[in-house]
DNA sequence: CCGGGTTACGCTCGGCGTAATTATT
DNA sequence: AATAATTACGCCGAGCGTAACCCGG
């Protein structure tokens, strides 16, 4: 049976057409290619070459199973990584979150339920995080709503709803940050709507309050900052009316003099829900507690 | 990277559980066993097995890779086989043949269009070898009908008709031999359905005249005999009337006394038409001449 | 004669088996 | 004590590189 390296040869043989070239380009010597293509037509069983005294190619069957090996070079090599990536799954949790910034108490949780694991979190839009739960790329996701809740509009009609499991791990809330002396800076609170038109500046990682306010607010623009630091900065220095979230504002000291308006629309006062496939509820029950 | 031995070690070990069972089926050491699955470990990068002092098992990463290398193994031998077969295919024409003897001439003729290739016959029903053909495994066949005669009965509607060339290369009759003395003997002619009801010997290796010769005489019972010493005794120790084609005549001399009888019915007066695929047709041209 | 393939030959070290070791039942 | 895995060690031969050879352009 052939190695590993002699499969390789062959196939670098059908690229290059030459025995030299490709002892050249394993750094070896070229006897050892001649030796290696033997033991090919011997293992395979049938003439693999069309061969004259001094220069040798694939004939037919040798361009079959040059094909026939890159093919199997390949199922190797993915082999070894699908059996990698499993062990990598094994010992990880994935959680995808569609909060901005850490839901406060999650991954602390995650780690007390399974001390032995490694917790790999990333940001997404709900719709990637449904779909990456699905795929199992994910075995924990935070969604901005209860995906179990067959009244939510849109995709209710989804059966994969039944398939879900979700608990509220928390809650979020946006609000203006209006400069003194805005027109609307006194009032106890507000719709989106009555802002809409003007110039905004929004701190967020991922679109996923930004796809919010642009629907709400269509006639609005959006200064959209991922950088903590630059939003601050521009909080300080500017007499921009902004949005942020009662969880950004536990890091967040000094919103410039700008005064707090709660925002009633139920789009922006978003409960966030743990999911997990209902199949895996028995295995991840103690996040849930 | 591990070679096709240890692959095979690996697979054993999960299929019977102990190192020492699988030296034993490999008739080598247990230690290189031993060696095999650390290097698989190695190989892979990630932990395969549950150790303890004296007992080994595959852990869930290696219950996976085990699978994973039955898969490769199997993908390698394929992929050996495949290579095989394409080689013998290029090496020999492979005829399906629906006739039940050699038709006269025509391995000679094909040998004559490529003497440098063998050929395989093989006989069949009419139905196998189109789909033969179809699917590669015959360059030619030899069919009791025209192929690409679209008033042909029932696939007439076919569309592959189209993509099929073929030529008649010879024909055969079938005939009743009756005994003296059996009410029929003197006529010049006969159909099959005025001998419907009587037993009937036959020789034939293939289902094809046994299918025709059923269908237009319901309430007779055929003796078939693919045994050609057998079928020539059957006619030399018994009265039954029996059929015969002209071809099979030109082994037969002795009917034991029976009369030959032509039969009308056009069904058993049947032309064989040697049949390729229209994309075959300038490759083989020197067979059909 | 140079580029490329094959054959010959000697050496090295990868990998095998034996045997000793340790742990478990 | 028996069974099973691992470790230690020495030997052998598969397989490498060097070198010589052969052939066609």
């Amino acid at each position: 049976m052939l190695t590993y390296e002699e499969l390789q040869y062959f196939a670098a043989f059908a690229a290059c057409g030459t025995l030299t070239g490709v002892a050249e380009k394993f750094m070896i010597s070229q006897p050892t290619i001649t030796r290696a293509m033997k033991k090919a037509e011997e293992t395979f069983g049938v003439p693999l070459f069309h061969r004259t005294k001094n220069s040798i190619c694939l004939n037919e069957n040798g361009e079959m199973a040059a094909e026939e090996i890159r093919l199997l070079l390949k199922q190797s090599d993915d082999m070894i990584a699908r059996v990698r990536a499993h062990d990598r799954t094994a010992r990880t949790i994935s959680v995808g979150t569609a909060a901005a910034i850490e839901l406060p108490g999650l991954v602390s949780r995650i780690s007390r339920a399974f001390p032995e694991k490694a917790i790999a979190t990333e940001p997404g839009l709900p719709e990637e995080l449904e779909k990456g739960l699905e795929e199992d790329r994910y075995q924990l996701i935070v969604l901005p709503y209860d995906p179990t809740d067959l009244r939510r509009p849109g995709e209710s009609g989804d059966s994969r709803a039944g398939a879900l499991f979700a608990r509220q791990i928390g809650e979020e809330h946006l609000m203006f940050f209006l400069p003194e002396g805005h027109p609307l800076a006194d009032r106890r609170s507000l719709k989106l709507s009555d802002l809409n038109g003007e110039n905004l500046l929004l701190f967020s990682t991922v679109g996923f309050w930004g796809e919010i306010v642009r629907r709400k607010m269509p006639d609005s623009r959006f200064l959209v900052q991922s950088e903590r630091y630059t939003f601050e900065e521009l909080i300080a220095n500017s007499v921009l009316p902004c949005f942020a979230t009662d969880l950004t504002l536990r890091g967040l000291h000094d919103m410039g003099g700008r005064r707090a308006v709660p925002i009633s629309d139920p789009e922006v006062n978003v409960r966030y829900y743990l999911t997990c496939k209902a199949s895996m509820r028995r295995k991840l029950a103690a996040v849930f507690q």
